[in-house]
DNA sequence: CGGCAGTTTGATCCCGGTCAAAATATGTGG
DNA sequence: CCACATATTTTGACCGGGATCAAACTGCCG
């Protein structure tokens, strides 16, 4: 099964990538690199979730975007920056392949694929990030919301009993960061959807059971 | 003076890439190309601003992103995109270069500096969205737009008698797209800060008088 | 001068933030 | 295994920023 970046390449090719990454594991909670940190290395993620946070100057947390595995993440190399924007965090145990940013340019120019597939992979960024700038201009608070937590089980939701559960630990806090609300507001949302069967949530876990109702919620 | 993108060329390379150039010219609220449309071509702003647009299904307009000449833009094929993300439409008189986006590979392998230059734009792009993010889930109204004004006259800001004038004409609905409130809002806020001595405006013309307290307005 | 596009201003309403406190899990050490 | 400390969630009461509704006003262009 190749990873996405890799999804063009032969094997020697691929093992001559591997060969020269570390593999490295963080906790739950850990941070992999701190926003503004000299970026020296960039990631693949092999198992876990990465959560991208930014922090206002006054303390206050916004989660830009979140990571599933199979993708790289902390490319700053790719624009030529040499620190990196955002903190990246471990919404679960992680683990990564990395690699020193000054193999960046070499891989790109070596294996014609590995660029043409992660610049794809930036693009679906760019158009993610655009998304919820489009949410949080026009939508209300409900239906960022709930097209939140699709997002979330589109991208590392588990097929359970009651329906698809979010693969990672996470609060009413971490969603209120984020669609840009209060963690009380999540609160009593969630309670009312779990009152009309929506979801099912317990402490750091929200199992949804019904997608096609959130759709309908978040604005067709 | 070097576009940006060219900064990396020299005469001979530059005379290669402009000569496979058409130009085209666009009237002020022409639309250069539309969102979902077939990425036929890319394009270099050498005259005017450009203002990239997003649509809601229900026909809501928010304003993504402002771009200055000299810029590249619509560089969907950067991202191996087949259809351009959003909508750029010409906030004035404008005036093009464009090229088939079949060339693009070719102007990346072919000229070094284009592909490193053009990929550290479209960084400064992607952190420009992530403070619009952090921003629209963290600032009040007055705050957003009073950001907003200043990053519209550092980019294109011309210097007057009175104080800094925005280049291109932008009515108070514009500026509403742009912060994610609505022109009633706008122009309250800009009636009060003009009584103020902070901006003077007059019809689509706005013209900051004292930046550095707007700054303050806007949170350190 | 009529008409449209842009702006201003007032009145009202409500979503969702803030403040406050209690209830429920989870973990920890004795 | 229990008691206590801590993290997460829930719920209620209240309030205010900014949207919405409505209407008048002001250039500006043909």
């Amino acid at each position: 099964m190749p990873l996405p970046p890799f999804s063009k390449l032969d094997r020697p090719q691929i093992r001559s990538i591997l060969d020269r990454a570390i593999s490295r594991r963080f906790d739950a909670g850990t941070t992999v690199f701190d926003e503004g940190a000299p970026a020296c290395s960039f990631y693949l993620l092999l198992d876990g979730t990465i959560r991208v946070v930014k922090t206002t100057p006054d303390g206050e947390q916004v989660t830009a975007l979140h990571i599933p595995a199979g993708q790289l993440f902390g490319i700053a190399p790719a624009f030529r920056r040499d620190t990196y924007p955002a903190t990246a965090i471990a919404a679960s145990e992680v683990v990564t392949l990395c690699w020193p940013a000054s193999l960046w340019d070499q891989f790109v120019s070596d294996f014609p694929g590995f660029g043409s597939e992660t610049y794809k992979t930036i693009g679906d960024r760019v158009v993610e990030m655009n998304n919820r700038i489009l949410e949080m201009s026009t939508q209300h608070v409900e239906q960022r919301i709930a097209r939140a937590l699709l997002r979330l089980v589109n991208q590392s939701g588990k097929k359970t009993t009651e329906g698809i559960e979010i693969s990672f630990p996470i609060t009413r806090q971490d969603v209120s960061e984020m669609t840009g609300t209060t963690l009380h507001t999540v609160s009593r949302l969630l309670s009312a959807w779990e009152k009309n069967g929506l979801v099912s949530s317990k402490r750091k876990k929200i199992i949804v059971c019904d997608p096609h109702r959130l759709v309908v919620l978040g604005g067709a």
